[in-house]
DNA sequence: CACCTGTTGGTG
DNA sequence: ACCAACAGGTGT
């Protein structure tokens, strides 16, 4: 085998197959490169990263190049991770590399640098040599010089410069110093006679060296002799002490202390979820259980037993949680039950941390991985369970390329080990309900919550109602009553609203103008702590204007209420509560989710105020009520899942009041109280809400019943957009079964991005094989003007986004 | 004919 | 994606 097939790092349409490379002689014999290593090869004129997918005997190339050098010593990718990239490609129309990047830490993703270095530095004029440093300069930094690049570009050509291709391998292992001795305990005591007395710091280093260890980390040594590297380094000259490099894992809970906990005893309810769930896993079968439970009906301990089941049985766990309820608290479970055994993979996380959790995990040093959606491809060979807790999350769908759902991903590497997977949620998807009701997943049911804990009152307030009494603020009577009520008790609250900011938007009263995003056709968010309007979709920001640019009218007013408005509110209301606001700003910083978290759980506050983040996963004992300031804010979203969404989050965030020995209570303000998602979920009658909303599914022809895929077209000029929109909806009814429903092309919900306009063309179909061939000719038939006319085409196979 | 600009084909 | 080679236009 002198031959290796590889996939090199260029995500682009006539690369997306495998370049035979011919493999060094000297690497011959022991097979050393082995399918899933990333290599350097040259391409064109450049080097780029690639991974070896094969290797083989023969090529119908001449002229084969050869593979540069390799990155990993050890394969990255498992036979079961290349060939699932294949899968994800196929399924989700992506490149080939970019499934296998995104199987990877960002940090295994090579830099390039483009470099000029300097070679015949006698022949070039002094002022063009002083711009290099160490006769090398940075590409960026002369590209764009219209005075400098010419010059240099002479000098290329007549060889006195060259042009280099730098590859930069970030999966930098950390290493630490460490300090040892070169002589023996005895020799020490000798030195220790023999030293100047002025040498304080020395001889107390020598007499560590005495009395303790052999060897200690550099920083471990400067903290406990309370001294500088200085007294070191001398010790080190003169031969006594040496130094040597150490590679340590860089863990992010390393600090703190996990006490061991044993398995809690399960209810009769738990039990009977549970016993499926290990015969599976002790037969070896490949099912996958939906388990329904109410919020509290102590999911989260029926995968810890089954987890350790699996551990028993010498095999590897994958827990997936979404993002934002990956909290300390939930790893602390983890953590205290599995101690050393588990990698905590999310993005809080440092690249380095998490290169550092990944190799934990192809080491086999760890048993269970928890962590968000890019968890689900942690390189396990023996793979015994996958859980995906509150599986109807949205967050595990990426929505980039490769845009995959993890729950697909499980299922697909579930088959490949033959293990269970385990979706979990108070507030099944559609889509996953419907199939345990067909019987392709086995459904588990949990209706009771744990420790008799009943589930909260919950009262559906008529906002508009509250307006015709007069009530013009944002808290209703009742919640407002609720709200002073549990603060004079000491116990605590949780107000949910989805919108951060200060105002949704500004207008002029006097001539309706709306301030909008000049890149996006979205209303600006007002943000009062700095005063400025901000888009929620690009990074555009601006000043705060106190004249209508329309209309010079000064009568600027702000509509929509946001969180930053809400706290203030609460400190002019309830001056005397103190309040912990967390949304995206406020949690923007590393750690701070953490201890804002922590700050709430100690009782440093009254009320925690928030959006989407604090739905999930919470479980403080002292939360009695739970108020959600506006249901309908979701409701009304351009989105068949609008009131799907609406449902489980009312539910999740009612679930979050009287978990423990307190009973809970939850008010829900709305201005539609009639709406069945918010009816029915204050009701937490998540069966009947299934029924009526599969039927308007059905009368829609929307998921679970169709499948969807949404093509989004954009590009900076709207006519090349609805030419290009036009063009692929006709190729579509031209290619698809007339069965097929396909919509559009019509302008994109948000019509206008970061300053690209957007058409959407949207497929319903029920089976449709030629769906995947039609859509990459799609992607075949426009690739020029892709690549050359910054023409978009995004093609999402499942969309969760509709925008 | 030098120089700029945009297009095209190829990368093993 | 990125590069080199090429084609075609402009200007002195």
């Amino acid at each position: 085998m002198n031959i290796a097939k590889i996939i090199v790092d260029v995500p682009a349409n006539q690369i997306d197959r495998t370049f035979d490379y011919l493999i060094p002689e000297d690497w011959h014999d022991e097979d050393f490169i082995q399918p899933g290593m990333r290599v350097i090869v040259p391409f064109g004129p450049r080097k780029v990263q690639g991974f070896v997918v094969g290797l083989s005997n023969e090529t119908e190339i001449k002229k084969l190049k050869s593979v540069e050098s390799v990155l990993d010593l050890t394969p990255v990718l498992t036979q079961e991770l290349l060939e699932l990239g294949e899968w994800l490609r196929d399924t989700t129309l992506c490149f080939l590399i970019t499934a296998y990047q995104a199987m990877l830490p960002a940090a295994m993703k090579v830099k390039y640098e483009k470099e000029v270095h300097l070679k015949n530095a006698q022949t070039i004029c002094d002022e063009l040599k002083n711009l290099f440093v160490n006769d090398v300069i940075q590409w960026k930094e002369i590209e764009n010089n219209k005075l400098i690049f010419p010059l240099i570009q002479k000098e290329l050509k007549k060889g006195n410069m060259e042009v280099v291709y730098r590859i930069e391998d970030r999966a930098k292992k950390k290493k630490v110093k460490v300090i040892s001795t070169k002589k023996t305990k005895d020799e020490l005591l000798q030195l220790l006679d023999s030293f100047p007395n002025q040498a304080l710091k020395q001889k107390e280093i020598i007499q560590f060296f005495i009395d303790g260890p052999e060897q200690i980390e550099l920083q471990q040594l400067i903290n406990i002799l309370d001294t500088t590297i200085s007294p070191i380094n001398s010790l080190i000259k003169k031969g006594i002490l040496q130094e040597h490099y150490e590679e340590v894992y860089r863990d992010p809970y390393e600090k703190r202390e996990f006490k061991q906990s044993e398995p809690l005893p399960l209810t009769e309810e738990q039990t009977k979820a549970m016993m499926p769930i290990i015969e599976s896993i002790r037969k070896g079968r490949h099912d996958v259980f939906l388990m329904y439970g109410v919020t509290g009906s102590g999911k989260t301990e029926i995968y810890l037993q089954a987890i350790a089941e699996v551990l028993k049985q010498g095999k590897e766990a994958i827990m997936l949680v979404p993002e934002i309820s990956l909290t300390p608290m939930m790893v602390a479970r983890f953590k205290s039950r599995f101690g050393a055994d588990v990698a905590v993979l999310h993005s809080g996380l440092s690249q380095g941390e998490k290169y550092d959790e990944w190799r934990k995990i192809q080491r086999k040093e760890v048993k269970v991985v928890v962590g968000a959606r890019s968890a689900i491809f942690a390189p396990f060979e023996n793979l015994g369970i996958i859980i995906i807790d509150e599986e109807h999350e949205t967050s595990y769908k990426q929505e980039e390329n490769p845009r995959y759902h993890a729950r697909d991903v499980a299922i697909k590497r579930g088959k490949y080990h033959q293990c269970p997977v385990v979706l979990g949620s108070a507030t099944p998807s559609l889509e996953s309900f419907a199939r345990a009701q067909k019987g392709v997943y086995r459904l588990l049911t949990l209706k009771k919550r744990i420790n008799a804990s009943v589930l909260p009152a919950v009262e559906i307030v008529d906002m508009r109602e509250e307006l015709r009494c007069g009530n013009r603020s944002m808290f209703s009577k009742i919640l407002f009553e609720k709200l002073k009520d549990r603060l004079e008790k000491g116990e605590q609250s949780v107000l949910f609203l989805n919108r951060r900011g200060f105002s949704t938007f500004v207008m002029c009263r006097d001539c309706g103008f709306v301030l909008r995003c000049p890149h996006c056709d979205i209303s600006l968010t007002y943000h009062k702590h700095d005063d400025m309007l901000k888009c929620h979709y690009c990074s555009f920001e601006t000043r705060l204007l106190t004249t209508c640019p329309e209309c010079r009218s000064e009568h600027i007013r702000f509509f929509g209420t946001g969180t930053q408005k809400v706290e203030e509110e609460l400190a002019k209301l309830l001056p005397e509560a103190r309040v912990i606001r967390m949304d995206v700003d406020t949690t923007s910083r590393k750690g701070a989710h953490e201890k804002l978290l922590s700050a709430f759980e100690e009782k440093k506050a009254d009320i925690l105020l928030g959006t989407q983040m604090i739905a999930k996963g919470l479980d403080f004992p002292d939360v009695t009520f739970v108020g959600v300031l506006a249901a309908d804010s979701m409701l009304h979203i351009p989105d068949f899942r609008a009131s799907e969404k609406t449902f489980q989050l009312i539910t999740q965030v009612s679930g979050r009041a009287g978990r423990h020995e307190l009973p809970g209570e939850v008010v829900i303000q709305t201005y539609t109280p009639d709406h069945y998602s918010i009816v029915l979920a204050a009701k937490t009658d998540y069966d009947t809400y299934y029924r009526k909303e599969m039927a308007i599914r059905k009368l829609y022809h929307y998921p679970p019943f169709y499948f969807l895929t949404l093509i989004t077209i954009s590009h900076p000029e709207l006519m090349k957009v609805v030419d290009a929109a036009e063009k692929v909806s006709a190729i579509l009814r031209g290619r698809l079964s007339n069965q097929a429903i396909i919509l559009g092309p019509v302008a994109s919900p948000i019509p206008r991005l970061k300053n690209r306009y957007r058409y959407q063309c949207m497929i319903k179909y029920k089976d449709e094989p030629n769906l995947g061939r039609t859509l990459r000719s799609i992607l075949h038939h426009f690739q020029q003007e892709m690549s050359r006319n910054d023409l978009q085409i995004s093609i999402d196979m499942n969309p969760f986004m509709m925008i």
